[in-house]
Formats: C-alpha cells, structure tokens, sequence
DNA sequence: ACCTGAACACCGTTCAAGT
DNA sequence: ACCTGAACACCGTTCAAGT
C-alpha cells in the first residue's frame, strides 16, 4: 500500500530511493503488468524500476512465481463479487464468473498462470466463498458444491486463458483463421462431422458462448452425484 | 518421419549430418521433450542438438511459439480415440477425454500452450471429429456439440494444465500445502463456507474428480439449449 | 539483516554475409 | 534457396562481499 513513500530527505536531492518491501515490489509489479503486460514484470525489470539490482528482489520475494501469484491475487481484489440480479441463483453465479473472467481477459499470461500456481491468497477466498455461498442458496449439497467450484473456475479461467486479448503470442486471428482454414479444407470422407461443423463453426458471440459455457457446468453440477458420497 | 536420415556418405567420416528438414526439427523436438520436458525444447537446445546455428531453424519454422504447437499435435497422435466400452456413449466420450487428458497429463507445459496457441493439426482433427461423433451418437443437436466439443476440450486441457505431474513450475505438494492451509486458516466468521469445506477438500482421487468433471460437462451440454438456436 | 555487483548459464530473433 | 556467425537485447538465480 505504501508504493513509493519517501524517505524523510534532509539535504535536497532526487526523490530519495524508497526502502524495499514486498509490497512497494508488488505495487510495482501491478502497475508495471498493467502498463506493458506480464512478460514485462521479471526480476530485472523490476530491480530497475525499483533502482536496484535484481538479487537484491530475492529478500522479499522467493523467485518469479511467486511474483506472479501475488499480482494475480492483486487483481482479483477486482472481481465484482456482488451479483446485480436478484434472480435465479444460477444467474448471480454467471455474473460473478462473468466477472472474473472479465478481470483475466486483460491478462491471459496471468490466467495461464492461475492454472499452474494454485492461488490460495485473500481475495481468491474471498470468491471462492461467494461461489460456495451461491451454489449453496441453489441447494447444491456441500461436497459436491466443493468440486463444482473448482469446475466453474477451471472453466472460467481456461476460457480466460484461450480468449484473452492482450499479450497475444502470436497473431490470434491469424491462428484462428488458420483453425478455421484446416476445418474448412478438412476432407468431408475423413472428416465427415467436422466438415458439416464448419459452417456454424463462427456461431455465436465470444460472451455467448461464455455464458453458455458456465450455464453448461452449472447444469451439469445439480444434475451429477459425486459417486457413492452424495445423494 | 526421416529424423536421422542419413545422407550418402562417401567418405568415412563421423555421422554426415543429415540435411535440416521440418520433419526432422520436429522429431528432434519430441524426442528432447520426452526426455527433458517441453522446457528444454528452444530454438538453441535444438539448433546445438542438430549440429547448427540457431538461425537456421528459421527456415522451417516460424518461431517458437509454432514449434511448440508442431510438437502438442505429434503427442495428441497417442491419443485413444477408440474407446473399449460399447456401454452408453457418455461413458466412451469419458473415455477417449481421458486418454486426451493422460496423455498431455505428462506435459503440462504443452497442456498450457494449447490454450493459448490454438491446435489445428491432423491429430487434433482427427480427436475433434470422433468427440463430434460420439456426441451426435447421444442425439445431441450438431451446433450444440459444435461448442460442447470446444468446453469437453477446454475442461480437459485446463486438467491437464492443472494437475499435470511433469515439469512443475515449483513444488507442486509445497503450493498445495499452502492451498489447503489457507484454506484451514480461513476464519469461519469471514469464510463460513470455506471453513466448513476445509475437511472435504481433499476428497476424491484427482482420477474419480476428472471424471465427475467430465459427466457434469456431458449432462450439462444434454440440458442447455444454445439460446434462439436449436431445440 | 539487508543489500549489492558481478557472474553463470541461459533465452528468441535478426541480419549481413556467405555458399 | 539455404545456411551461418555474430550480434542485440534480453532472462532467472546465486554467491561472495560489503554495510
């Protein structure tokens, strides 16, 4: 919270170098992820935004991963856990996925990252409580309520992850028009059912398809016992 | 196919080094991930491994990115597509889900690069069309299966991502740890869900939870029309 | 205890020059 | 056309030495 306090100067000179502390390194990991993306937040580049050399990062911070986690965890503070619509429970529960997937879509690195480090900080609990608390108002039994949110936030994030729009590694459209180039040429004789799925391969918009995605799983939760634990 | 082909010799001199083909750039790249991960898998590791500069690579493949997605769809080639039970076509469509997981289950580096760079090889066709097949066995409406294939694919690539046993970014027990702590340190007055799901996290083998994964994907896709669209 | 310079062991990609 | 050496612009992490 204290990103570049300054240190109490007496002589007048340049802003006076602010101490190192793991947050003042997260602070600036976030700002540096949202100016220039997350392959830009790295050891070196931090130490030089910081003024200081890269070893000296590894008193507060044990290594990039690490790094990585708690900027996630930062931007998940974002995710707005207050669903607007008083409806249908299943309904609250797509907004707020919505809205988590909304806050990676800026940052797919982050999302990909998110499926390899397991986040476990605040405001990760914070949504998976309300995530627990909403399939819990739908008469989800506990258990099963557990693994289906682990699911919905795989599915989420993964959607976050394929569909992101920023710091692309190569180019999307070109990759999808390569996908949609091989369906398309894709011999009706070897192919049959992916050749008459290529017309209606484009169907439907990007948040279409999300909500489709998340209405599928939710589904899928109130109608699949966990085997031999629930009724 | 022809990784090491060897180019008529006249002369006996040490193994004449065979010409650079794509062919044999990707093979090369196998064989290096298999023994030491997708990690290891650079254009300089390859370039050193095939007796060359690394610019000469860039005659044959575009960067690394590209590589990369050649290597995910020689692996997706071990893929099962048939599946053993002649049972009910959900549980086929597990099956093969689960073959498609096992396979990248060793790889999770490749499992999260299919997420960004999307696949469009013949291996990949190939699994695209059978999950089409079996779905249009259980009467599911074409474009419907169109996006239940794409989430099927996402649930199981996001798994493999996930719990995937290989080249582990840290120690993979050391962050679950750190998971199942928070999740025990989780105050019940701010986390009363999470509290009271602390005990039941761990229930359920990984192998008995991807495979509720996938029946709650299947049956959800059986009950959620696409909107406007199909019956 | 905290901080640092310097080093080690790597990356991807480009480009001018060669064959 | 294909191949290459050399360079440019980066990485993460460690470690001995300083304060």
């Amino acid at each position: 919270m204290t990103p570049r306090e300054k240190a109490p100067t007496s002589r007048r000179e340049r802003p006076a170098k602010p101490a190192l502390s793991r947050e003042g390194i997260v602070a600036t990991a976030v700002a540096v992820m949202r100016a220039e993306g997350l392959e830009k937040v790295t050891m070196r580049r931090l130490a030089q935004e910081l003024d200081t050399g890269p070893a000296s990062l590894y008193v507060y911070v044990a290594n990039t991963a690490e790094l990585h986690a708690a900027v996630l965890d930062e931007l998940l503070g974002e995710v707005d856990l207050d669903a607007a619509s008083d409806d249908d429970w299943r309904d609250r529960l797509v907004e707020v996925l919505t809205s988590y997937t909304e806050v990676l879509f800026a940052h797919p690195a982050l999302a990909r990252m998110a499926l390899s480090v397991r986040p476990h900080g605040e405001h990760y609990l914070r949504l998976v409580e309300r995530l627990l608390a909403l399939l819990a108002d739908g008469g989800v039994p506990p258990e099963r309520a557990g693994w289906g949110v682990d699911v919905l936030l795989l599915v989420a994030t993964a959607n976050a992850a394929e569909h992101g729009t920023r710091e692309q590694t190569g180019d999307p459209q070109a990759e999808w028009d390569a996908l949609v180039h091989a369906v398309q040429e894709a011999p009706a004789a070897t192919y049959p059912y992916v050749h008459a799925l290529a017309a209606s391969l484009q169907g439907g918009t990007p948040r279409e398809r999300l909500a489709w995605c998340f209405h599928v799983v939710i589904s899928g939760i109130t109608h699949t016992p966990i085997p031999g634990t629930d009724s």
